[in-house]
Parts: C-alpha cells; structure tokens; sequence
RNA sequence: GGCCCCGUAGCUCAGUGGAUAGAGCAACAGCCUUCUAAGCUGUGGGUCGCACGUUCGAGUCGUGCCGGGGUCACCA
C-alpha cells in the first residue's frame, strides 16, 4: 500500500478514537509536504475544522500528538503551521522499504488482472492507423509512440491489452498513387530504384496532385471554371474510373494495388522496428469497409436512423448537438463513419473487450463523439466503453503539416537525423572509444529514438505542439538524455564496486539516521506506483516522463552531494548502493513505458 | 455563426481547490588530481489572457469577454 493510503488510514482510525465519530478518505486530504516546511507528508486540516469544530491548530496538535503515539514506528515527529499538519516518516519504514523493494523489477507494477472498482481487464488499444499512400511523418509517430506506450502502461495497471492497427488501405487516396504510378514510374520498384517503398509511393501521391493542378490550370486556362475544370482534369477522370474498377474487383487493378501496398507495407514494418514498435492485430479497411451496412439496416428498422428521399441514410443527433449526419450514401455505398459503426462493434464482439481505446487526433473529436452516439442509439451497452484518446497535432513553425504540398517532417528522416545526432554528440564526448561497431550502433539508437521518444511524449498529448525542425531535439535539460545519463553512471558505480548485477550487496541495513537526500530520495522513490496508477487512469505517459525526469535530478543532486563508492561507513555504503539500485531499476521500468530503453554507458 | 480544445517566466512546458506558483532551454556567476561535467550549485526573470462570481482558501471551479486552434462534407 503506498505511504499516502497508509497514513490516510492511520489518520481515519485517530481521528475515530479522538472525536468518537466516522471519517472517510473524503474528509481530508494528503499531500506531499512542501520542501520549505519540515516534514515528508501534511494532512490538511481545514476540512476538519468544518466538521470538528475546533481550530485547526487544536485539531493538528490533538491529532499528531496521537499518530506519534500509536506509530511510533511509522512517524518521527510531526509540525503544525496554520491548517496544516506536517509529519515525518520515521527511518525505519524507510530502510524497509529499500531493503524490501531495491532489486525487484517490477515495483510499482500491478500484476495480474485487475478486478476491482470497474476497471477495465480487457483493453483494445488501435493506434498509428496509416494511410497505404503516403510515408509515416512525425505526427503519426506522436500517435505511435502515445498509444504504444499508453498499452504499456494500461499493462502495468493490471490489464491485458491488444494492440491494434488499421490501416486505410483502399479508397480514392490509394489510387491517386497508383495512377501516378501507372502514369509516370515506368515500372520503377523499390528495388530497382533502392527506395524505401512506403516513399516511393508517397513520391506519386505527390506527382499525381502536381499533375493535377496543371491540368486544372490548363482548363481553366481554355476557359472552364475552376470547379468545371477539377471535374474534369483527366487524370481525376482515370482516378475515379480506378476507384470503380477496384470495387469491382478488376483483376488488373488489384494486382496493382496488391504490388504497391506490399512495398508500402515493408517500409511501415521497418520503420516500426526500428522504432521498436509492435502489434497485436492489424485491420485492413479493405477488409471492414462494408461491415457497417447491416447495421445502418438495423438502425433504420429501430427508426434510430432515417431515409431521405434520395435515399440516403442519416442520424439525427441535435439533441446531442452534433447535427444530422450522413451514415450511408444516396447510392448505397458506405462513407468513413458507416464502416467505422461496423469495426467498432466487430472489436467488442470478437475480443469480448472491457474497453475500446482509439488514438486519434483531435480533429476527429467530432466524428468520435458522433461514432459513439450512433453505437449508442443502436442500443450497444459497450457504447460507453468506447474511448477516443486524442491527441493535439504536431504543427511546424512554419505552420501545418501537408504531404500534398510536401511540408512534412518525414519520420524516417527525422529517427536518421537524432541517430546521427547522438553520434556526434557521444564521440565528442569520447567516453566509449572502447565499444565495438555493432556496441555504437545500439548506444546511438538508444539514444537518438530515446531523445525522440521522450520529447514527444513528455508533454499532455491533448495539447498541441509546436515542432521547430532548425532546432533538433535536446539532449540536455528536461529529456530523455538526461534521465538515461543518470541511469549509466549509476551502472558505472555498480562496476566499480564489483556489482554490476546488483544482487550481490550484502548486509543488513543497521543505519539509524537517513540524511535528507537519502529520506527524500525513498519517499521518490515509494511514490512510482501511485504515478503509474495516475497514467494509467488518465492515459497520459507525459506522468511518468515528468516522474522520471524529476527523480533523475534528485539522484543527481544526491550523487553530487554524497559518495556511495566511498561512503564514510559501511553502513552508508551500503544503503547507497541499494538506493542508486532502486533508482535505476525504476528509471528503467518507467522509460520503458515509454518505450524508451537505457544504455550501460554512455 | 454553433460546438470542442488551448492561453502560466523571453521560449518549451509542470502544477488531485490548499502554504511564498515550479522545471528545462536561453542569460549570468561558480564547481572536474575524489563514484561519468549529457552533471551539480547559485542569480536574475511572473498583473497565471481580462473581468466578475462561488469558497475559510482560486493558476485550478462557474459565467461573460479577448486571443489562438480544431470541427460542423454524399472526403478519409
């Protein structure tokens, strides 16, 4: 039980017997104590004061007086300064936790399934879901590395997570490409040109919207109004006419289609490995696209859905102030949202889910409530379980990112340019001249995907941000550098003492007195498994990244501060070397969470 | 225009209704013959967008306004 819930429950108990009435965890409040006062933990009083009716003064003297007296073992000392009651830990629950929890891996972990309190056991999480025409930019690695790692940290609370993807794989989109393709390519391959396939089809969605616009320009230029003219550019014709052919499953077409999206299909697969992603499961569109019908008929027998003359298919949501929405067209054929009804449904029946968590921008904030609403009228009792996770888009200082207009930071150039940025700044640095070739590649991708990783996780996903591509990413300060750094010269400690497996540090703990490095650093340290239930309750890595940050710099601060190789007892020596294990285990386990990986040395 | 999100130091961001609002970067001043200086210590820098309101107490909650963004397609 972490320290907060114990002294809650300790206080609950002497507040019984002080005033011989029920308190709950509802009547007052723990917080950490500020480091201006004396003291580890305050219990604030003035919510007391309402309903004991003395001043908070009496209150906090009355009621530390007694925790003294009934844990001696648990508090030192206590302090009352105006409504606040501040008590210290005393030394022993201290050492006992370092003594207890120093090696073990998974502190702060839930394992097993979770049952209690409704939470979720069983959780879908569908992130990065590209599009088959395009390469991967820094916004879908955002969207990969948040639901990646927000899966993680789900496991760590306790529940089992699925991993999914869809991918858009079919659609006007995907044969803009290929007649750009057909039209321009002359047969070349990834192979025969030595390009990654993912962008060598993103290379003729480019082509295909330049030809475009010249074509308008030409017909305007004879004439035609610009909307006449986007009607009736030729390579718009040959598109739409593809898209039909491929509903129809024309065979040349799909061999086409099946061709260039195996090429983009192994670009994406290697960029997720080299970003050391993975997946459960991955939906195809192609697939899906037209799992929603039978449910737009369902709706429409329930009169939750409704005809117009045209035929066409709608939802009247203005109750909700969302609108009326388009479900199905005029001609029968399905737009977004109709096969999106009929994945979502999918998910929960095959996968018996507890919950359905959808990365995805906020843009689509609209269409997610929209999409919920519907499942919900269709009379779906998971309706409520469905979650859009959204996130804000990365946006450049020069403004919004646009693949057609060829303003996107491409993921894979910007993974190349941090690896190559972690070499330079580690051979400046000149500290590891003695690893191998295959050793240098690992530490540099550590740290470059790690810098990355960090970067774009440690800030709230709702919000924004704002990406300066002059400025490449930090590796001092607040980053993953930082906190990996930290973990490295702990292993350097351990080597130099002989215990770089960490289990070998023997002796008991006999130190009376904790200096207040040391008694701060565990009380961090205590504090992990109450930050991985905050992520996990409010999907946010940024949680653990701001955690891990903050503990780096306190160990810093203590290593600056204290000798553990030389420490001036035994004693000392060894509380130390068990406190920088601790540390290190915990940076470990919470970058990892962030899919985040740390180096022996760097 | 309707609905949603954001507004905290020069910049990027933290801050479960609680004490004198905190980090990082940038600037300045120190610290390597002692466990990795990708580090540590210190200094300067704030009308928490504005105004009312709720409360013993508001950066945090409510209402209104101002500024920025998103969205409201028979696109995906």
């Amino acid at each position: 039980m972490p320290f907060t819930s114990i002294i809650q429950s300790f206080a609950i108990k002497s507040l019984s017997e002080l005033y011989q009435q029920e308190f709950s965890t509802k009547d007052f409040q723990i917080n950490g104590t500020k480091p201006e006062f004396e003291g580890d933990y305050t219990v604030v009083l003035f919510a007391l004061v309402k309903i004991i009716k003395k001043s908070p003064e009496i209150l906090g003297n009355e009621l530390g007086n007694l925790l003294l007296k009934n844990y001696p073992d648990f508090f030192s000392s206590f302090n009352v300064i105006k409504g606040f009651l501040n008590l210290e830990i005393a030394d022993k629950p201290l050492t006992a936790l370092l003594m207890e929890h120093y090696q073990d891996e998974n502190f702060g972990k839930t394992s097993g399934v979770r049952g209690q309190s409704g939470k979720a056991k069983r959780v879908m999480v569908e992130y990065s879901s590209p599009n088959t025409n395009k390469p991967l930019h820094l916004g879908h690695l955002r969207n990969i590395f948040l639901g990646w790692s927000v899966a993680e940290i789900l496991k760590a609370n306790g529940n089992e997570v699925i991993k999914t993807s869809i991918v858009n794989d079919r659609g006007i989109h995907i044969c803009k490409s290929m007649i750009a393709w057909q039209q321009f390519a002359n047969g070349a391959t990834p192979d025969s040109t030595n390009e990654k396939g993912d962008h060598l089809v993103g290379d003729y969605y480019v082509k295909f919207n330049d030809e475009y616009k010249k074509e308008v320009a030409e017909l305007m230029q004879s004439g035609s109004t610009k909307e006449q003219a986007e009607k009736d550019a030729p390579i718009m014709k040959k598109t739409q006419k593809m898209l039909l052919d491929w509903e129809q499953g024309n065979d040349k077409v799909i061999e086409l289609w099946k061709m260039m999206n195996s090429w983009v299909y192994k670009g994406f697969e290697e960029t997720y490995q080299k970003v050391g992603i993975d997946f459960d499961h991955t939906f195809y569109e192609s697939n899906t696209y037209l799992l929603g019908k039978d449910f737009v008929e369902k709706g429409l027998q329930k009169k939750v859905l409704f005809k117009k003359e045209d035929g066409s298919v709608w939802i009247d949501l203005t109750d909700k102030n969302l609108d009326e929405k388009l479900v199905l067209r005029g001609d029968g054929t399905s737009v977004y949202i109709t096969q999106d009804i009929g994945l979502a449904i999918q998910k929960f029946e095959e996968y018996h889910l507890d919950k359905s968590i959808y990365v995805i921008g906020d843009e689509q904030l609209y269409h997610m409530k929209v999409l919920k609403e519907i499942i919900r009228k269709l009379g779906m009792p998971f309706a409520d379980n469905i979650f859009h996770l959204s996130y804000g888009m990365v946006e450049l200082t020069t403004g919004k990112m646009k693949s057609r207009e060829g303003t996107v930071v491409d993921a894979d150039d910007i993974i190349n340019e941090m690896v190559a940025t972690a070499e330079k700044h580690t051979e400046e640095l000149g500290k590891v001249n003695d690893f191998s070739a295959d050793e240098l590649r690992d530490l540099y991708e550590t740290l470059g995907l790690g810098a990355m990783k960090f970067y774009l996780l440690r800030v709230d996903p709702k919000k924004r941000m704002i990406f300066n591509p002059e400025e490449s990413i930090d590796f001092h300060g607040f980053t993953g550098s930082f906190v990996q750094y930290t973990y490295a010269r702990i292993q350097s400690i351990l080597r130099k003492v002989g215990n770089e497996q960490s289990s070998v540090i023997s002796g008991e703990l006999s130190v009376t007195r904790l200096l207040p490095l040391e008694r701060q650093l565990i009380i961090f340290l205590e504090k992990y498994s109450t930050v991985i239930s905050e992520a996990g309750e409010e999907m946010n890595p940024s949680v653990i990244a701001n955690y891990v940050f903050n503990l780096a710099k306190l160990y810093n601060s203590f290593y600056a501060e204290h000798s553990v190789a030389n420490a001036e007892s035994e004693e000392k020596k060894n509380l130390r070397l068990r406190l920088s294990v601790m540390t290190a285990n915990i940076i470990k386990s919470g970058l990892q969470l962030m899919g985040i990986n740390v180096p022996k040395r760097m």
